[in-house]
DNA sequence: ATAACCATGTAACTTGTTACATGATTAA
DNA sequence: TTAATCATGTAACAAGTTACATGGTTAT
C-alpha cells in the first residue's frame, strides 16, 4: 500500500510521467520507500484505474504524463494522518546486532567497526545529496523543500547516532576483554 | 530471507518448538523482525527440510522440538558476516515525514507533536524493559546479554534522537511562520 | 551507425498477511 | 465441563524482485 502512497505523493508534489517518477525513486525516494522500475509502471496503472491519477498528455515513445486527482489528494490525506495502518517495521541490520552473541567476539568486534565507517560513509553520501538538490534553508523555501530537508536531516542524525553506538559498544567490548 | 535467519539465530540461542520461538517473536524479536503464526511454521519446516535445523523430540499435542544443526550454524554465520543481500530498508514513518509538505501544517505540527511523544513514550517502555530483563552491565555478563543490552541501548538512542529531531523541526517551523 | 538514454510492459518467483481449520491439554 | 492455552497446518491473497521484452529518440 505504501507504494501507491509514495507514487501518489510526487505526484502531489507535480505532474509527471512514469520514467520522471523512476528517476524520483533512485534518488531522493529511495532512501525511504525503494521501488523497482516494474513495479512503479503497473502501481501507476492501477492508481489510473482507480481514479486517483489521471492521464494528460501523451508525449513521444508513448510518454504518458499523469497528474494526481481531488480522489488522489483525499486519499493521500487519509493516509498520511493515519499511520495506524502501516506496515511493520523490518531492520535486516537490527536484527543482525540482535544476534551478534552467535558469532565469534572479533567478528562481532569487526561487523561493529564496519558498521561505524558505514555510517561515515552514508553521513558524506546524504551531505553531497543535500547539496546536489540545491534546497537552502531560507525562509522563503516551500513546504516540500522545508520538509524534504528536515527528512534529510533525520537521516543524517541518524546515522550520525549509529556511528557513535558502535564506537561505544566497541569501546566496552574493549572494557570487558581486560 | 531474514525470517528465515531470525528463527535460526533464535533456535541458535536454545533449542524450542515453534510454539516458544512464536512467543519469543511476539515479545523481543517484534522489535526487529515480527512474522506471522503462518509464516514461522512453515519456514520452520523448510530448515528442517533443508537440514539447517532437526527435530530433538516430539512431545504432547505433537510438540515438535527443533534444534539447530552444524550446517544450520554455517548458514547463521554466513548470513551475520556478509549485509550485501539484506533486503532494502523501508520505513511508512520515514515516507510519511518525507510526504508532510502534503497536508495542512497545522496537521503536520500535530504529526511532529505526536512523534515527539511517541519516542518518550518508547524510552519509557525499554528503560522498563531494560529493569525487568535483570541484565547488568557487569564484566562477567555472557555474550548475549552484553549484546542484547547493546541492542536496546540502540534502541534508546533512536528514540531520543527522533524525539530531539522532531522538537528542533517544530521550532523551525515556529521560526518560518513568523 | 551506434551507443546512451527515454519509455513502458509482462511473467515467474519469493516473501509476507489474513483467515480459516483442527485438535489436545490444563486450570477454574 | 468449559474456557484458555498449547500446538500445528493450509489456502487465498497482496506486495515486492528479477529477468526479459520491445521499441523510439538523441547525441557523437
Amino acid at each position: 500500500m505504501s507504494l501507491r502512497i509514495a507514487a501518489l505523493g510526487l505526484l502531489a508534489q507535480r505532474p509527471g510521467s512514469g520514467y520522471d517518477l523512476l528517476k524520483l525513486f533512485e534518488n531522493s525516494m529511495a532512501n525511504v520507500w525503494p521501488a523497482t522500475q516494474s513495479q512503479l509502471y503497473s502501481e501507476l496503472n492501477k492508481l489510473a484505474d482507480g481514479g486517483l491519477i489521471e492521464v494528460t498528455d501523451i508525449g513521444p515513445r508513448g510518454r504518458k504524463v499523469y497528474r494526481i486527482t481531488t480522489a488522489g489528494r483525499a486519499e493521500l490525506h487519509r493516509w498520511m494522518t493515519d499511520p495506524s495502518a502501516d506496515p511493520p517495521f523490518r531492520s535486516a541490520a537490527l536484527l543482525r546486532l540482535f544476534l551478534l552473541g552467535q558469532i565469534p567476539q572479533e567478528q562481532a568486534r569487526r561487523h561493529l567497526e564496519h558498521t561505524a565507517e558505514h555510517a561515515q560513509a552514508e553521513i558524506a553520501r546524504l551531505l553531497a545529496l543535500r547539496d546536489s538538490l540545491g534546497l537552502t534553508d531560507s525562509p522563503d523555501a516551500d513546504d516540500d523543500a522545508f520538509f524534504g530537508l528536515a527528512a534529510l536531516d533525520y537521516g543524517l542524525r541518524l546515522n550520525a547516532m549509529q556511528g557513535e553506538w558502535a564506537r561505544d559498544v566497541l569501546t566496552k567490548l574493549d572494557d570487558r576483554r581486560k
